[in-house]
DNA sequence: AGAAGGTATGTCAGAACTGACATATTGTCA
DNA sequence: TGACAATATGTCAGTTCTGACATACCTTCT
C-alpha cells in the first residue's frame, strides 16, 4: 500500500499517485471505521479520555483513530469498535 | 488482545483465556476474513503461488492469510481481498 | 484576557507484522 | 510406489504499529 511520508493521501491526487481502486477502497472502507468509532463514542457521551481508559490505551492513540492517522491499523479500529459494543452487523452496515 | 505464544486460541477455551465476546467477535471476524479469502482465490482457480504474484507476495503468506495465523494483520487480509476484486458489499456480507 | 476541558500532533522504545526463504507435509497423478 | 504440484510451517531481518508522554491547539466559560 502506497503511503506518504507523513500521512494518507488526500483529495483527489489518485491518479498522480497511482492508487487502484481497490486502494482506494480500502482507504475508504479505513475511514469508515474511524466515522464509526467516533459516532459511536459520541452516542455513548465519552470523551477520548474516557474512552481511552476504557479500551486500555491512550487519548493520543484515539485521536489518531478518529483522525485517520496513517499509524493507526484496521486490526485497533475494530477491536476499538468492538469493545465499545458495535456488533458486527453494524460494521458491516458502515463499510 | 490476548493472544497464545504461537497461535490463536482454538475451540472453546474462552473461559479458560477470559477472552471477552468482544475479543471473540474480533477473532471470529477475522477467521471469516480467512474463509472469504481462500473462497475467492478458489473462485478464480489460482493456486497460492499464482495469488502471491499476483498480490506482490510470497506463496507461505497466503497459505498464513487462508488458515488464519495470527502473525497476519486484518489490514493484510483486506487489501489482499479487494485486490483480488472482492467488494465491500461482499465484505459486509462475509463478516 | 485567563483558566479549564477536550481534542490534535510529534516523538520514541518496545512490540507486532511483513516478505522472503527454506523446509515439511499433503494431495494427486501415473 | 515415486514424482510432482500444492499447501503448510518455521525463522528472521527490516519495517510498521502501539501505548505513552509531552505539548499544542481549540472552544467555552467567567
Amino acid at each position: 500500500m502506497k503511503k506518504l511520508k507523513n500521512g494518507w493521501v488526500e483529495g483527489s491526487v489518485q491518479n498522480f499517485l497511482e492508487l487502484s481502486n481497490e486502494d482506494m477502497e480500502y482507504i475508504e472502507m479505513r475511514l469508515a471505521l474511524c466515522r464509526l468509532l467516533k459516532e459511536e463514542r459520541r452516542k455513548q457521551r465519552l470523551t477520548q479520555t474516557q474512552t481511552a481508559a476504557r479500551l486500555h490505551t491512550s487519548q493520543s492513540r484515539i485521536a489518531k483513530m478518529e483522525k485517520g492517522d496513517p499509524t493507526v491499523s484496521v486490526d485497533l479500529l475494530l477491536q476499538a469498535l468492538f469493545r465499545l459494543g458495535v456488533k458486527r452487523k453494524e460494521l458491516a452496515a458502515a463499510i
